[in-house]
DNA sequence: ATAATTGCAAATAGTTTGCACCTAC
DNA sequence: GTAGGTGCAAACTATTTGCAATTAT
């Protein structure tokens, strides 16, 4: 019953380790045994772990394995485009007055937060997909990106 | 030049002052001096603020504010649905070894976050909107809701 | 009056940093 | 051999909790 997605699995973990080869090689980075292991997690699941849920899986396997490299390793994935992290870059709780629905742009660079008013988008009627027993109340996007203030960044440039 | 602008955020602030008032007696909530406060700064602002923000701004109108109420007013906000949480429930990072553009749904029972693949949600030309100098470099969709694990909830009835 | 709410201080959770040791290339 | 990577402990930031004092109704 699993054996088709299993496979699936397999198959992304091998293209993931490939793609990591690669990515080594190209800025002359070291594939540590950590890195290879938390990237293989990674690959494998497919429900989003948080630093701390890697660490708690890993770390039995391999003493020594240090909570901060999992968080290391992780950015470094990230800043290679290895993986993508999920939920806004600075982890504050942010808060809007407005409930209605509305979608968002958060700037990469300051991680300021801005409504977006595009009408295209209150076009797109958005089916809330009752598929697979998920009862979605609501949904949001969220656009990121450069916002105007730091388009022109702080001014290295002589 | 902000005029209008102003007006209609003034506008908005006595809507929520309004409603803030209906849904405290609707629901026996005291009307304290700090609610009032940080709903009329809250909605006041447009950059989305943290519960620190909002403190930093405040403590200095009225001496004596917590930083631990504004976190508990705030939560308080969000329950009675006056105001929302932008950013997911639980603020830890999330990582995802999928780096092709995909959407995600998030429960808010437990937190759990999945892959959404609606073909639908695909065939969305999305237009990265260049409007207002915003550097759109990608977008996700995130539904909340229930997820099927938490449709029935933990026994509670007997 | 009395039940809800606040403030303080201390605890907790997630994440980052400094520095000495280790390892991949 | 050496630059880059890791582990440890300690620091930091965001948030929560226990409890006594205060305030709204």
């Amino acid at each position: 019953m699993n054996e088709r997605q299993d496979t699936h699995r397999n198959e992304f973990v091998r293209q993931k380790e490939q793609q990591f080869d690669a990515l080594c090689r190209m800025r002359g980075l070291s594939q540590t045994v950590q890195r290879r292991a938390i990237l293989a997690e990674l690959a494998r699941r497919t429900d989003h772990p948080t630093a701390d849920q890697l660490y708690e899986e890993l770390q039995p396997q391999f003493g020594g394995l240090s909570r901060t490299t999992v968080y290391r390793v992780l950015e470094t994935f990230v800043r290679i485009g290895l993986a993508r992290r999920i939920t806004s870059p600075e982890a504050k709780a942010r808060f809007d007055a407005d409930t209605s629905r509305h979608h968002h742009f958060i700037c990469l660079e300051c991680g300021s937060v801005s409504d977006v008013h595009d009408p295209r988008l209150n076009l797109i009627e958005l089916p809330p997909p009752q598929a697979g027993d998920f009862r979605i109340l609501d949904y949001s996007i969220t656009f990121s990106g450069i916002c105007p203030h730091c388009q022109t960044p702080p001014d290295d440039s002589p």
